[in-house]
DNA sequence: GCCAGTCACTGGCTTAAGCCAGTTGAACAT
DNA sequence: ATGTTCAACTGGCTTAAGCCAGTGACTGGC
């Protein structure tokens, strides 16, 4: 057999996991519904109990199940995605007095809660530091790190980082920043959010980030670094957002120039 | 010890994996650098292959590292991303008569290539039906699919669906579409692109997906799901575009309304 | 100088067995 | 009716052992 074709010549694990797979796609086990057990599964295979497991594992890290001890294995349900628009920064939404998140969050009948976790003078990373046009070596930005819930399910983490010259005494210092939030005190600083720049990419979770959101194996974080730009093309404000992959998407609806 | 502290009680797959994971992010081992051996990590943690094993598969499926049969594990390189930008639909961008992605390859030394996977009339998925705004339950759409690659790695793949009564017999059934591609056809239509709409969402490749683009373990996909709109409003084309989440990165740069 | 064979080493995969820790429902006692 | 106990089930994790399949360097033979 050479042929590279598929099906055969691959390994135990694989093929189990392959068909149960297949079960999914078809139907034939629904969202919510519980595999077979590990031991049944290898049973019915006539293979090792590490052997089914290692074909449920597989499944874990493709996102399509999720084990409970103690309770079995379950085919994943597709959550509702929370999506999270490019109009979040439009200046509309000021009138509502809602921050963008509250909006949205409002906009899909949740409940929003955001958690300030932290607010502090520090050295940036070098990719805020490169955007914000600020020196990467010395402490030349505030950095507020927040954490986001809808229904008190964690949804993202914030971390926004401010030129010190700038917020040093005002209420961006403080976890509750007065009107219109941070982007008000920024208004009054004399800078108006005027072009946007977000730069997305994917990849998995740190394992601090997957306790923080409580995410499953198989479950990928969006990452967006946002930039804002004022009237004079300034960068005065930089935050980057890591969201859980499995209940957030973006939208962006753009005019093509 | 009820101490729910971190590091102790816990298993000694996940202490093996975070002690490599710590000596990783202090630059103890750099991009590149082959890890400890399984049969060698055993030893050293007195622990069995397989559970040194394990730990080498959590870091994997967090995208740290990546195993080549014989050879060993190694840490990742960090990779450069192929970015999209939002201009990548920009009309200026016709003049150069480069589809967007080959002028995105250009811009950064690449050679583009394009292969065209498939051509044919179709029942559109649900998503792309109703944002196209044709019948789910007849072969309403074209379905091209087609597969990018820069410097012969594959890079995304991308289907494209158009609806059948305006494709018909037109260049959008074959594969070369002439002068400005697609868009160039559906020009000549009347549909000149006025708005785009991107969905952006991540996810865990299937295995067709992670064959196709020759995705390692621990690396998940973007998917964005894209709406043209002429200058009536009306939606003209849809795409998905699968980009593999280790290489690619988005780039949304817009005006605040 | 070149090529081929060999061997020690790597990860890939499986088996078989055992103990632990949650979960659930049925049997039992109140 | 209500609550408790307990046994049977689930996955979580580890051990110990073995065979397979790539890799790469070393060793001879030519």
């Amino acid at each position: 057999m050479t042929t590279p074709g598929a099906s055969s010549q691959q390994p135990a694990s694989r093929r189990i996991a392959e068909d149960l797979r297949t079960d999914i796609e078809s139907g034939q086990l629904s969202p919510g519904d519980k595999l077979p057990s590990e031991r049944a599964l290898a049973e019915q295979y006539g293979a090792a109990r590490n052997t089914a497991r290692e074909a449920i594992r597989i499944l874990a890290e493709q996102g399509l199940v999720t084990a409970q001890q103690g309770r079995g294995v379950f085919v994943r349900e597709p959550q509702r995605l929370f999506r999270f628009g490019s109009d979040r920064y439009s200046l509309k939404n000021r009138e509502t007095g809602l921050t963008p998140f509250r909006l949205e969050a409002k906009r899909q009948g949740k409940e929003a809660r955001i958690e300030v976790v932290s607010i502090e003078r520090e050295t940036p990373p070098r990719d805020v530091a490169e955007r914000l046009k600020v020196p990467a070596d010395e402490a030349s930005v505030v950095h507020r790190e927040n954490h986001y819930f809808a229904d008190d399910e964690p949804v993202q983490i914030v971390s926004t980082f401010l030129r010190w010259d700038e917020a040093q005494g005002t209420l961006l210092m403080q976890p509750k920043t007065g009107k219109h939030g941070i982007y008000g005190r920024l208004e009054e600083l004399g800078h108006v959010m005027t072009r946007v720049r977000d730069e997305i990419s994917t990849r998995m979770p740190t394992p601090e980030e997957a306790a923080v959101l409580g995410l499953l194996s198989g479950v990928p974080v969006l990452e967006v670094l946002h930039t804002s730009l004022d009237q004079d093309g300034v960068p005065f404000e930089v935050s980057r957002y890591v969201h859980r992959g499995d209940q957030t998407g973006l939208l962006y609806e753009l005019p093509v120039e």
